[in-house]
DNA sequence: CTTCTGACA
DNA sequence: TGTCAGCA
């Protein structure tokens, strides 16, 4: 299917994926600095952010919006990461399992 | 485009 | 504390 692999390498430069998320490009490089999410770089400096790093972008606003603060933000985002993270390596360990022994 | 600095709620 | 504006 045509959007499994390329939705991290969608570019934006900082400009557009601020006016996309609706917010200042000031606030995307003080996301970034206080560790919310790491967009890419070209061999120039300048920020490339992914669709990916938009849907966290605009989580990021969520977040905020219910009250939570940078640091706040930074800790739900590290822990849906892992949750996402558990929730393949569960769904892996179930498929070996039902593979290897299919009927109990 | 980048970083930095300062004002405001 | 987070947002926004201006400057180099």
């Amino acid at each position: 299917m045509g959007q499994t692999d390329d939705r991290g390498r969608g570019v934006y430069a900082i400009s557009v994926a601020a006016e996309l998320v609706g917010t200042g490009q000031q606030n995307l490089r003080l996301y970034e600095r206080k560790g919310l999410l790491e967009p890419g770089r070209t061999l120039g400096g300048t920020r490339q952010y992914s669709e990916n790093d938009l849907v966290t972008l605009r989580r990021i606003g969520e977040l905020l919006e219910l009250g939570l603060n940078l640091a706040g933000v930074r800790m739900v985002l590290v822990l849906e990461a892992d949750n996402r993270r558990l929730e393949a390596e569960l769904r892996s360990a179930n498929a070996t399992r039902d593979t290897a022994r299919p009927r109990s």
